[in-house]
DNA sequence: TCAATTTGCTAATACGATTCAGCAACGCGC
DNA sequence: GCGCGTTGCTGAATCGTATTAGCAAATTGA
C-alpha cells in the first residue's frame, strides 16, 4: 500500500544529525539555534527522502491537534454549505482541518457526534444549525471550547455567532420605504422562530423611522414555503388599499409572490416592488426579474465562528461572547421606484 | 482544558488488570478469551472513569487510520452539499472520519490538499468535482486508495462513479413522448462537457425508440443559465411548428424557460411541457408548477464513493472500475399530456 | 497420574513524533 | 589561565495505544 516508510529518524540518519535537531529544523523552531548550513542539508534530505510528517504522532506527542470539529445538520439544508466553506476556509488558513459530524434528529445523536469528535482529539467545537434558533448543548461539549453558529443556548453560557435579523429586516422595509413606498406588505417566515420575530421587528423600526406609521402595513402570517407566498400575495393584492411593495420572509415566498403577482398580470420590479431574504446562491439571482434581497450571511458566519474557536483555543481572553453578523443587502432588480417618477 | 487524564493504563489500574487486557476487551478481541466478569469490570471501570480513546494514538499504534480525505470544490455548488452528505453518512456508518480539503482553482493546490490530507494519515482518499467532467489527479494521490467521484481521468487509472447522463436524458425524453408530445424541443447546457452530451444522445435514442425522428426536434445551445433558458424557449416558440415540449439540459433552464412561457400567456404544464435536470432541492419542488426533472445522484455518488473506496483500503479485490449511478425521474406537474386528451 | 491443551491473562516493545535537560566546544574578558 | 556565556547540538523520556510472544494455572485426555 503506502510505503510510507520515512520518519524523522531516517532523515536525522542521512543528514547525520539527531532527530531532535531534525525536529527543530522541520518546526522552525528559532529558539534553538540551528546554523544555516545544517538547515538546509536537513532540509533538502527530507525533500529529497520524501518526508512527510505524520499528524497522528505529532498530535500523540505534543498534546494538541489541528483538528477542530463541526456538528451540522448537514442532511437538510443548501445553507450548511455554506457554513462549511467559511469554517472550513478559516480553518485550513490555519492549518487545521475540519472534522465534520452529523447532527441528528433522533435524541442523544448530538451527544454521540461530540463524543465522537472528542475522540479524534479535537481541539475545540462547532456547533451549527441551518436554521436561527435556540438548542441545548450536549453536556460533554463541554470538554473543549466550544462555539454555536446560528443557534444559541438558553443560559448565554457558550459564545455564538448568529445573524443580525433585525437589521435585515430593517434593511429590507428601508429599501422599500427610500424607492418611495408607503404602502408596503409582508409576508412572514414561520412564526415564532428568531427570523421572524426579528425581520417583522427589523421592519416596523424602519417603517417608524421613515414616517410611516408600522400600524398600517399588513402583515400575513406565513410559513417559509412559496405556497405560502403565492396566496400570501394573493391576500395582500386582493385588499381594498393593496401594497405597492412587499417584503417577504425569505426568497422562497418571494418566489412564490412572483408567480402570485404575474398571474394578476402584473409585473414585479414595475407594479410590484419585491424584496426577499436569505439570498438563495440558485435562488434569487436566477429569478425574473433578479430578486432583491437580503443575504443570510452563513459563510462569514462559518469563518467568524472558527476564528472565534481559534481564539479560545490559544487561551485568548475573549470580549464578546455574542456576536451578531450583518446581513447585506443585495440590490437587484425588483424593486421599483415608487410615487415621483 | 481538558482534564483528559484517563487513559488506558487508568482502566487497568481500576480493574486490577494489564493495559493488554483492557485494550483487548474495549477493542472486542474475541481471540483473546476474557471471561464475560473480566469483561464485565473493565467496560464498568472504563465507564464510571469516563475513558476515552484517544484516535492519534492508536492511529499510530495500529498504523492504520479511521480518516478517508475528500478533495472537493467545496466553494462553487450547493451540489457539493450532497456529495459530502452521502460520503459523510457513508464514512460515519463504517466509523471514518471525513477530512474535507478544499480543491482550489490554481495549479497546484490540489496537490497540496491531497498532500496535507496524506499528511493526517488518511486510509484513502476521494475526488469529488461539482460537475461531471475530466480532471487530471495529482500525482501524489497515488499514495493511498483513491476514488473519483463525478470525474474521471484521461486514462481510466482511477477507479470512478458518475451519474448516468444518458440514462437521464433518456427518460426525461421519455417522459414527454409518453406524455404523447412528438415535437419536442431541447435547450442544452454548456456545449461538448459530459452532461450536455450525454443527455443530447440519451434523448435521441427515445426518440428514436417511440418513433420521433431526432432529427426533427429542435435542439438550442444553451450554456445552463435561467437567461440561456429564457432566450431558448422564445426562440423555439417562436418558430413556424413550435415544440410543445421542451427538455431543459438543467433545472436553471427550465426556470427561465417557465417565465419565457408564461410571458406569451402560455401556462407550463398545459400548453407547454417542461422537464428539467438535476433535480435542485431549493428549485425544483417549489417552482410552479413544480418541476418534473431527472435527479443527478449526488448523494448516492457520494456513498457510492466512499464505499468503494473502502473496499480498497481493507485489500478487497474490486470488480466494477467505472460505475454509473442511474438518475431517477421526479415526476411533478410541469408535464401535460398531448394529443388524446 | 502425567502430558497436552486451553484459559486468562501480562510484559515488553513499537509507533513517530515532541520536548526537557544537559553537554562539549568555543570565544571572550580580565 | 580561569570562569562564563553562547553556539550547536544530543539523549532520553514521553504521549496513549496496539500487538506479539509467552507464561502460569486450570482443565482435559488417555
Amino acid at each position: 500500500m503506502s510505503q510510507q516508510a520515512v520518519t524523522m529518524a531516517d532523515v536525522a540518519k542521512a543528514a547525520g544529525v539527531s532527530r531532535t535537531t531534525v525536529s527543530f529544523v522541520l518546526n522552525g523552531r528559532s529558539e534553538a539555534n540551528i546554523p544555516e548550513t545544517t538547515r538546509l542539508r536537513i532540509n533538502q534530505a527530507a525533500r529529497e527522502m520524501g518526508y512527510r510528517p505524520n499528524a497522528a504522532a505529532r498530535a500523540l506527542a505534543s498534546r494538541r491537534s489541528t483538528w477542530l470539529g463541526l456538528v451540522t445538520e448537514i442532511a437538510t439544508s443548501p445553507f450548511a454549505t455554506d457554513v462549511i466553506k467559511g469554517a472550513q476556509h478559516s480553518a485550513w488558513n490555519d492549518g487545521n482541518f475540519l472534522l465534520i459530524a452529523p447532527s441528528g434528529d433522533e435524541l442523544g445523536m448530538d451527544e454521540l457526534a461530540v463524543e465522537k469528535l472528542l475522540e479524534q482529539q479535537v481541539g475545540g467545537l462547532i456547533i451549527a444549525t441551518t436554521w436561527h434558533r435556540q438548542i441545548t448543548v450536549p453536556e460533554n461539549a463541554k470538554s473543549v471550547p466550544c462555539v454555536l453558529v446560528n443557534c444559541f443556548d438558553a443560559e448565554g453560557e457558550f459564545p455564538s455567532i448568529v445573524p443580525d435579523e433585525v437589521g435585515g429586516g430593517y434593511a429590507a422595509a428601508q429599501i422599500l420605504a427610500q424607492a418611495g413606498h408607503t404602502n408596503i406588505g409582508h409576508i412572514t417566515v414561520t412564526q415564532g422562530i428568531p427570523a421572524q420575530i426579528g425581520r417583522q421587528t427589523g421592519m416596523k423600526q424602519a417603517l417608524r423611522d421613515h414616517g410611516i406609521n408600522p400600524e398600517d402595513s399588513k402583515i400575513v402570517a406565513g410559513d417559509g414555503t412559496a405556497d405560502s407566498g403565492y396566496h400570501g400575495t394573493q391576500e395582500l393584492l386582493s385588499q381594498p388599499d393593496p401594497p405597492t411593495a412587499i417584503f417577504c420572509g425569505n426568497d422562497r415566498i418571494a418566489m412564490g409572490a412572483y408567480d402570485a403577482i404575474k398571474e394578476l398580470g402584473l409585473q414585479v420590479g414595475k407594479d410590484i416592488s419585491i424584496v426577499g431574504f436569505d439570498d438563495q446562491e440558485i435562488l434569487a439571482p436566477h429569478m425574473r426579474p433578479k430578486l432583491t434581497t437580503i443575504a443570510l450571511p452563513f459563510e462569514e458566519m462559518g469563518m467568524a465562528g472558527v476564528s472565534l474557536l481559534n481564539q479560545m483555543v490559544e487561551g485568548s481572553p475573549i470580549e464578546n461572547r455574542q456576536i451578531t453578523i450583518g446581513c447585506p443587502p443585495r440590490i437587484r432588480s425588483s424593486v421599483a421606484m415608487h410615487g415621483r417618477r
